[in-house]
RNA sequence: GGGCGGUUCGUAUAGCGGCAAUUACAUCGCGCUGUAGACGCGACGGCCUUUCGGCCUCCGGGGGUUCGAGUCCCUCACCGCCCA
């Protein structure tokens, strides 16, 4: 959908929904309603090959761009992603091997496409430009920053305090993405609000090249499905590429608290809809329902989400036996159910399957297993089952 | 180059020479429920037909002292801080 002129409410939504801060935003305000054509640019350094919807959020402001008629400039930090980057984290990050970056880059794309309109984006690496400045250049963009600057940000500052080394190497990561902006001639750049930092860097060094410094819109951060910050570490992440029924899961767990931002943050819902779901139904567990539907849909499409959904009502809500279980085949022989469990994969050592067993958390045809050295032969089917959510059949 | 400190479960931590080793988070199971959420309880090295038991392996690597070593000594590796 492209409209050729952005009508106030759009420009507005653009610059609120799941946005944290705007530099300069009247400058950015009058851009956008000049008709001009924006060039709109989006960093990513290829530090993991998954695309979780926390990461999404910007690439859906991106598409937002697009879908108002302006420039998608997508650059691919395999130059700064072999330097490490350090605003989101407590340590440096590793620096990855040119072979990593390739690996991590294959699905990246398909990922990343899955959100942009491919037609209506330019895509650059970095390592073009980064890699041939030279000395002087390098020193002449060192010359713009305070060392002060950089050591005042809260986590270099944390870190220093606790006596964890910060690399000199760090603190030139700003010049590196800043000069990015100057390579694409940035207009506008996105980011998450832990960029803050690299983002401003851009504003600095375009007038050193006679250009106009960009505009930021910094983009809120997600909390993961524990609540926590979304890392990939942590597992509390929510992939782009999930399954349906697990994107679906995955939802129905977050907090209560999260629903209306992840509704924001991770859905394309119209704001008039989000107000009406969260206000109108009582239980959050119904707001969360379609949360997660209409997350689940956004990657999967509508039918996806609906089985996904229909799938997760019968075997949580409900408690019937999931539609697709897993099956494995046997020799046949008699086999005791501790080593069974094992055999499957179920659980990793005996001593687990006796632990589980005793804490009755074992299930053979749904009745709950009493007894480790319970045998089996292996001539009739069984269902074997731990826990609520790990099913196999054996045949 | 000099001085000091560190390296223990996925992460962060505790550990006067008797330890399969503390605590927190994460993880897993059970109960409850509104869901895989919240809350409560429990488990969280492996193997064993003696299971309030037995055996094996384990605290960065190697060596030593000792009946006995995460714990003491030596050495190597890596990391950090301070001084230059």
């Amino acid at each position: 959908m492209i409209t050729k002129e952005s009508s106030d409410s759009q420009i507005v939504e653009l610059l609120t929904r799941g946005v944290e801060d705007v530099i300069d935003k009247a400058n950015l305000e009058s851009l956008l309603k000049s008709k001009n054509k924006l060039r709109v640019k989006l960093g990513i350094d290829p530090t993991s090959p998954n695309i979780h919807i926390g990461r999404a959020v910007v690439l859906w402001k991106l598409r937002a761009f697009q879908d108002m008629g302006h420039k998608a400039v997508f650059i691919v930090g395999d130059f700064t992603g072999q330097v490490g980057d350090t605003s989101d984290k407590d340590s440096e990050r590793p620096q990855l091997s040119e072979k990593q970056i390739k690996e991590n880059l294959k699905t990246y794309f398909e990922q990343a496409f899955k959100i942009l309109d491919k037609k209506k984006t330019e895509v650059y690496y970095n390592s073009k430009w980064l890699k041939k400045l030279g000395f002087l250049e390098i020193v002449r963009l060192a010359n713009l920053f305070g060392l002060h600057e950089f050591i005042s940000r809260e986590v270099i500052a944390r870190r220093m305090k606790e006596g964890k080394r910060v690399s000199f190497l760090e603190a030139m990561y700003p010049l590196m993405q800043g000069y990015d902006s100057v390579a694409v001639k940035a207009d506008v750049e996105l980011g998450g609000t832990d960029q803050r930092f690299n983002l401003l860097a851009g504003r600095t060094i375009q007038p050193l090249y006679k250009q106009a410094s960009q505009n930021i819109l910094m983009t809120t951060l997600m909390e993961g499905t524990d609540g926590r910050k979304m890392s990939s570490s942590w597992g509390n992440v929510i992939n782009i590429t999930d399954e349906p029924n697990m994107m679906f899961g995955k939802v129905m767990s977050i907090p209560d608290s999260l629903i209306k931002k992840y509704y924001l943050l991770a859905t394309r819902t119209s704001i008039v809809e989000i107000e009406r779901v969260t206000t109108e139904l009582a239980n959050p567990r119904d707001q969360k329902l379609l949360l997660a539907q209409a997350i689940a849909s956004l990657y999967h499409g509508n039918k996806s989400a609906m089985l996904a959904k229909d799938a997760f009502v019968a075997q949580f809500a409900k408690g019937q036996l999931p539609t697709e279980i897993q099956e494995k085949k046997l020799t046949p022989g008699k086999y005791k159910l501790s080593d069974l469990l094992v055999l499957t994969s179920l659980v990793t050592s005996k001593s687990e399957a006796r632990r589980l067993i005793e804490q009755k958390g074992i299930k053979v045809n749904q009745q709950p297993a009493v007894d480790t050295e319970y045998i089996l032969d292996g001539k009739q089917e069984y269902l074997l089952q731990v826990g609520k959510r790990k099913f196999v059949k054996i045949k």
